[in-house]
DNA sequence: TTTTTATGACTGACCGTCGGTCAATTAAAT
DNA sequence: ATTTAATTGACCGACGGTCAGTCATAAAAA
């Protein structure tokens, strides 16, 4: 017949060589022309590839958020206390520049699927929440038994991401002081030791 | 010499003319030449008026805030206890259709917010913040004084704030049962009271 | 009072951009 | 040579936004 693609990993392909266009852009100002400048290929290609544009920002961000749980695996497992392990859950997309950028991303994207009703996208959300509550049960469990948190208080994750959900779009506001916010809740479920 | 319009009033005249279609179509599929239908004016006019199509939205979107805060006045100051108030602060946008409506509405605005940088929006964000902060402290405030709530807890009003928001951001999600994560919440900082 | 003039209000044809399509082309496999 | 997957960029339609020109009226002039 004639050439066979790996459709899978030319489209992987694509969107990792996009990672730092969409970064530099944001989601707005990223067209599809750059998009396909930028892989190598000619703009009909990428509708091989990709249903639409925001087919393609998604798979982009998709490759961050992995990056984002792989790192919020670690803080989970990291030699360090239940309330150092929730500080850094919390404040990972904020510590620095990087993950500042990666946070606009992450906004970018809520306001996407804020808008649009996209099955994939929703799933993936979904996805993610559910792997976010999942770790941080695995670090509250461990505060509990270590007695480091306010056991009989009955905090469930699935709050914590709440607020976390919050913190992440109330952050744009000069009122909301991310740090403080975060030392407030902790102060709240976190035993004083002393 | 010329005719002079109340620029002010004519700007809001078509915001409000237009929120039905707002409530319609949502922001995405709202066009300026639906706008300027509606509001029986030119295309051109609305330029006149705002300065890009962000601009219109926001101010149709700012009436039904202002709704909003009224609403979250009344159930402060309404006389039931103060954990049927907190519940009924996080639940007011998810009681019924036309509050769902205004949810979508509201969800949208920090769609918009989350990716423009538009001052005057951030501005209007950090107003409203501090009004629901505001509402929210005097609402713990008597259930302090009352003894409802768990008053050695520190509870602060910007926390559940993240709280609320998160939770209008999450609520796409059907993993995220509304009800449920209120009442979670509320076991938390509110007595039982037996 | 009537005429002229200045100017803000208004308009919609037009422009540039961008997401998305498709007919034509290429090239590998048979 | 034929078939077929893969690729492409010219093209399309939609939309946000602009601007040169028109209109309406109040003030000034006659």
């Amino acid at each position: 017949m004639a050439i066979i693609v790996n459709k899978e990993e030319k489209r992987k392909n694509i969107a990792l060589s996009c990672r730092e266009l969409l970064l530099k852009h944001g989601i707005d100002k990223l067209t599809i022309s750059q998009i396909a400048q930028t892989a190598g290929v000619g703009k009909g290609t990428i509708y091989e590839y990709f249903e639409n544009k925001e087919d393609i920002v998604f798979e982009i961000i998709t490759t961050f958020i992995v990056e984002h749980e792989k790192k919020l695996e670690e803080i989970s497992l990291a030699d360090i206390s239940t309330r150092e392990k929730l500080f850094h859950f919390f404040y990972l997309l904020f510590e620095n520049e990087t993950a500042k950028k990666h946070l606009n991303i992450y906004k970018e994207f809520l306001a996407i699927s804020l808008t649009h009703e996209a099955k994939e996208m929703l799933e993936f959300s979904e996805q993610c929440r559910e792997k976010f509550i999942m770790i941080l049960n695995r670090i509250l469990e461990v505060g509990t038994t270590s007695g480091e948190l306010n056991g009989e208080m009955q905090i469930s994750a699935s709050s914590l991401v709440l607020f976390g959900t919050g913190l992440v779009v109330d952050s744009r506001l000069t009122t909301c002081n991310v740090e403080q916010e975060i030392d407030r809740l902790l102060n709240i479920i976190v035993k004083e030791r002393k």
